[in-house]
This record gives C-alpha cells, structure tokens and sequence, in this order.
RNA sequence: GCCGACGUAGCUCAGCUGGUAGAGCACUUCACUCGUAAUGAAGGGGUCAGCGGUUCAAAUCCGCUCGUCGGCUCCA
C-alpha cells in the first residue's frame, strides 16, 4: 500500500503499516520527534494502522497548530490526574482540546472554585517535572467497561458503552503516573512536553451537552509551548476585552441596560444616532429595490398566534397579556403581520412579486442564562423583509437579496462572506417536487459564488440560504437569513389571481440583512472597538478652542457643519486644551478641530484625525466637503 | 432554566478575622486662558442590589429573591 506525504509524495509501506511505521520510513530522527500522525483532518494516535491512500503528516513538536493540539490534549490528561490527586473520588467526563485551549469535565463532591487554581496549577507543575510517560494500551470493550466501573467512574463506563453500540471492539487507553484514562490519543512523550499551563475559568457543563443529564464541573484552561506565548496569548484576551462592546457601548454612550428591564436594550441618543443611519442606508436600497416598508403591531390576538403555528412551536418564547378578556401575544416574528397585509386586499399576478420590507421590533424570551449584551437579547429589531412571490421568481429575488446583502456589508468593511445552502431537512412540509424545484433555485440564485452546503438543515417549512461574515479579529458571524416558505401561505390561505383568472398560492421569502439591528451594531462595535466609520459616528467632529476668546468663532464652525448635515459639537470646557483633545480621542470623535488665534485670522480650523497627528489648516470654506473626503480616504 | 462566581458613588475598585463607608476618574464651583492624549483647588454624591435572619453591633456571617458575568443549551 501507499500513503501520500504532505508535499504530495507516495510513500510505500507494508500493509497495515502504522504511523510509526511511516515515520520510521521517512528517517529515523523523524521517528524519533513523531508525537502523532494527521490523516485528514484526523489528529491520529502513531500505533494505529493506515489505510491505503491515505493523505497523511507526520506531526512533531514543530506542527504548529497541529503540536498544540497534541500537546494541549496531553495537558488535559495532566490537569485532570492533578484534580485527582487533590480531590480524590472525582468523576472524570470528557477532556478534549479546544480552541485556544482545552478544557475537562469533572463531576466533585465538592465545587472546585477559582480559588483552587493555584494548588491545581502547582500540582500540574509537579507532574510535568516528573517527565513520565505516556503509555498507551489496549482493553476490549466490556474488559474496559469493567475496569471504569471498578474505579468509580460511571461517566468513562458510559462513553465506553457508547463506543461499543458504535461498532468498536477494543478501547485505548493512556496511563501517566498513577492516572490511566480512556483516550483515543494521542499524546506528547512525557508529562514534561505539556508546556506551560495556565487555568482560566471554571463553568457549568451537562454531560454530553444535555439538560436531562447531570451538570459536570468544567474547568478551562490552555497551554502554549514556551511562557512568552502563553503571556501573549492572555495579552490577547485583556485587549479583546477593551473591545468588548457591553464596555465600549457603555463608555461610548451608546446604549445600556437597566435592571428594570433584563435583556431590553436601552438606545441612548448617539446609540439612536447610529441605529437610524443604519436604518437610513438600508432604506435607500430597500427603495431602489422596489420594496414597500410596513409596520404591523406589536401586540396581535392569540387566535393569530394559533393560526400561524407558533402557539404550538414558539410559546414558550413569547410574551403574553390580556385585556378585556381577549389574549394578545406580543410577536416575536414578523411573518403573521406581513401576512396579514397580503391578505388584507385581493391580490393580483402583477403585483408579484411583493415586496414587503419591515424594522419589526420583536420581544423574544430568552432564557436568562444566555443574555448578552446587545449579542443575545429579548427585544431586538429586524431588518426583515417578506417577499410574496411565484416559485419561478425565487431565483431572481434571492439573487439581488444576495447581491444587496453582500453590498450592505461591504459598508461596514466586512468583505469576507461566506454562504450556507441548508437544505430538506427529514420532518418537512410540502411536496418533494416544491422541494427540489425551491433547492434549484436557491443553486441557481447563489450562482458562481462558493457557498457551503447543510444537508438537511433547512426549516421544516423550507429550504434556506444563511449568510456568515468574519471580522477584523478574524470571528465569524452570522448575519443574514434568506429562507423560502410554502407554509405561511398554506396557514393564512394566501392566494393571488393569475393571468387564467385561476386562484394561486404564493411563496414567501423571508429574509434579514442584518439579522438583528441590535446584534449587528454590538458586532461592529468590537469589530471597529468603537472607532465607528464616519458617516456612522454619532457626533463626526468637535470643535475645541484654544481660550476662552475663541469660543465664539468655534459657535461658527460648528453651525457651518452642522448646516452642511456634519454633526459636530463644541468643547468649550475650561480644561487644559490637551486635556480635551484627549476627550475627543478616547470619544473616538473622527475629526478634531482645534481653532486658536492663527484661524480665526485665516478663516482655517486645524484637523486632527482620530489616533492620528496634526493634518493642517482646512479653510472654512468647503469644511465638510474636506471632511468628508478625508473620511473616504481611510 | 441549570452549574459556578460576583453585586460597595455614574465608571474602575479599596474596605483584614463583624464595631454603622473610602480612593481615582466622572460631575459641580472657583482660579487658570492654555497650540494637539490628563492644570490646580474646593465641593456634592452611597438606605454597601433587595428582603429576611444571627448578633449588643452586619457592607462584612447565614437564607431567599433580583441582577450581572463565565459556561451548558438555543439561536438572530
């Protein structure tokens, strides 16, 4: 057999050769450094045997990211044989690596707190300098389900019995010391080659992510080759959190909340600033479009709610009143009131398709436990849009919702988009015809872009293209939701008169640029950490005179722009000039104007850019056409 | 909702093992009138999240509730 390196050789190698086997075949000092061997995108234990074909890297303490999974796993297993030693009788769950770190779930008599990190840490420490071995060893299934169970450790019983219903004979396991867990592998040499670890956080975690089970104790932590990388990687974290929008909304004046209402945002006047531009730019391409915007009440009746499906799918995330006798239901979705105004009047082929735009104000209750910030609310905002239509006009629309979405985000910087084709799910409604033929359109309509595929992702009621964006940190996002539905109209008994004069059904597009107002201005707070673009920024230049005697002259300016629609303000304050520059940077105000005696005497204002120096004198003339260009410019 | 931590002035935080509150920033006033990231002084501001309990005495100890944070889960 053969397997291919990672520079697209061939390797030749004995059947049911392992990686060792390969490494060993490439050169002994290979052999010697190999820690595990990638197949794919499988991390692989050395001792299992390849397969003909295989794509394969031999991974070393060199690999990188490759390394720091291996290593970060093996650090795991250290963490845990710590806990062990310092709380004995813990029930071990599940210790992978993760991103940036690697976390295990522990079940304790007691609750481990942050307070114990430093004895755990010092304990980690202790096995690492002991350098001992990993080594691994092979068990049958019910050999090793008895093994877990004389130990004590039900949760190990249970995913070896899982292992065993998924059709494997035998299990692996991985002794250091005196600890031996049930691990796939693999894993560095020795204890000593887990880098330096650092704890992070501690958390609640079902097992096996499920609310029916019991809650494990999981501990957080990473681990990074040498100690400059671990300090950097924490330097990280605390910069990441300067940008984190709950602090820049709040230093910014943005938004806040009150603990009158959990999870309701409240705008404050330059977060409103911001919400309206937002809104003022979608509106203009709503309206080159063809859209028509609607508003439909916040509050409907219950026999709706019934009508539409959600009392029976969405009750408990709603809200719920009544009043004089009758229930009401405060929407959480948008579609009944669009709806609604379809059917409000007899509808005609050509009027299709129709396009009805909404900012729909929606209260959804959320769990409390998930609140977060602007991220993760109970009233939020959607930029929805419902577009009735025929099948055969799918196409196009979803085309032009795609190209609008993809221009809306560009103004905001975010060039990197990504698009998810999600399709028949196994409980779904309509015909396998109305499917296929809706999944065609969404190819056809996606056209020459990459887009990833979810099989089987889709609504019940449709098949649904989702739209995903990764910011400056390099997070991605997802944002906008394009999804067809042949329910709604099933549900409201929607029809429209076609050119035979016969009754015919519509579908609807859903579909939502920025998914959430709300969640999109907190994204594009962390993605800029408030230094929002300039047609953005809630107050876009501020004027600062030198003394007092300049004041009248910064009056002037400012009335200048503001004529011109800049919104600027004065600070006039009796603080030390530098004093106030350094206000206007940490406001993140674009433009700094400072004016003294040298402008009023050349009719000029000083510009300084925002984390920027001094630019020079701008003449009073044209002021916020400088401005503006200025902006366009970065 | 569940697990864990936390809740002291608008913000960031001190307040040790119980003896009825403090700093910096912010705010107000006064002085200074200043040339590109913090001028100085004075002053106002807290029922220590709320309720209940233990105690001669509670910000401090205990219980409950609410909220926040980190996760689980779910999603926009």
């Amino acid at each position: 057999m053969h397997v291919i390196l990672p520079d697209g050789t061939n390797l030749e190698l004995p059947d049911g050769a392992t990686g060792h086997d390969a490494a060993a075949a490439i050169g002994p000092g290979l052999a010697k450094a190999a820690l595990a061997v990638r197949v794919g995108d499988e991390m692989r234990d050395l001792a299992r045997p390849l397969a003909d074909g295989e794509q394969i890297a031999i991974v070393t303490g060199k690999s990188g990211d490759d390394h720091l999974y291996v290593m970060r796993h093996s650090a795991a297993h250290v963490m845990a044989e710590a806990v062990m030693s310092l709380f004995p009788g813990t029930r071990f769950g599940f210790g992978p690596p993760i991103e940036d770190g690697f976390y295990y779930d522990f079940e304790l008599d007691a609750p481990i707190t942050e307070d114990d990190f430093p004895a755990i840490e010092a304990e980690i420490n202790r096995i690492a300098k002991a350098k001992a071995p990993f080594e691994r060893s092979v068990m049958s299934i019910p050999d090793a389900a008895a093994f877990f169970a004389e130990r004590g450790q039900p949760y190990k019983v249970d995913q070896v019995e899982e292992l065993g219903r998924q059709g494997e004979a035998d299990v692996s396991l991985y002794q250091e010391r005196d600890f031996i867990d049930l691990c796939r592998g693999p894993h560095v040499h020795h204890t000593g080659n887990i880098g330096k670890v650092k704890l992070l956080s501690v958390a609640g975690a079902y097992w096996r992510g499920s609310e029916k089970n019991p809650m494990l104790t999981r501990v957080y932590a990473t681990s990074f080759p040498s100690q400059t990388e671990l300090d950097e990687y924490l330097e990280r974290i605390e910069a990441a959190k300067a940008r984190d929008h709950r602090r820049v909304g709040r230093d910014l004046g943005i938004f806040y909340f009150d603990e009158a209402g959990p999870g309701f945002p409240f705008f404050l006047p330059k977060g409103m600033v911001v919400v309206n531009e937002i809104q003022s730019a979608l509106r203009t391409e709503l309206e080159a479009m063809g859209y028509d915007e609607i508003r439909t009440p916040t509050m409907l009746s219950d026999e709706l709610w019934h009508q539409s499906g959600h009392y029976d799918n969405y009750a408990d995330n709603m809200y719920f009143t009544e009043v004089d006798g009758q229930g009401f239901a405060v929407k959480p979705m948008n579609c009944p009131g669009a709806c609604l105004v379809f059917r409000s009047t007899r509808r005609s082929y050509r009027e299709l398709p129709l396009r009805l735009a909404e900012f729909g104000h929606v209260h959804r209750h959320e769990l409390s436990g998930v609140l977060h910030g602007l991220f993760r609310v109970r009233a939020f905002t959607q930029d929805d849009a419902h577009v009735f239509c025929r099948i055969d006009q799918v196409q196009s629309e979803v085309r032009s919702i795609l190209d609008l979405t993809e221009r809306f985000y560009a103004r905001f910087g975010f060039e990197d988009v990504r698009m998810y084709l999600s399709t028949r799910p196994e409980k779904a409604t309509g015909t396998q015809e109305m499917w296929d033929r809706a999944e065609e359109a969404l190819r056809l309509a996606l056209g020459d872009r990459e887009y990833g595929i979810k099989e089987g992702d889709g609504a019940f009621y449709g098949p649904k293209i989702d739209i995903q964006v990764t910011d400056t940190m390099g997070r991605s996002w997802q944002l906008g939701t394009c999804q067809l539905d042949f329910y709604m109209p099933e549900r409201f008994g929607l029809t429209y008169t076609s050119a035979e004069d016969t009754e015919e059904r519509p579908v609807i597009i859903h579909r939502a640029i920025t998914g959430s107002l709300e969640r999109f201005i907190g994204i594009v707070l962390e993605d800029t950490g408030g230094d929002l673009p300039f047609w953005l920024a809630p107050e876009q230049a501020r004027v600062i005179p030198v003394s007092d005697r300049h004041a009248p002259y910064a009056d002037e300016v400012r009335a200048i722009l503001r004529g011109d629609g800049i919104r600027c303000e004065v600070d006039a304050r009796s603080e030390s000039m530098g004093k106030r520059i350094r206000d206007g940077e940490l406001g993140k105000v674009p433009f700094l104007l400072v004016v003294g005696d040298r402008e009023v005497e050349t009719r000029t204002a000083s510009l300084r850019a925002r984390h920027g120096d001094v630019e020079g004198d701008l003449p009073l003339d044209g002021l916020a056409h400088a401005l503006r260009s200025a902006a366009a410019g970065k």
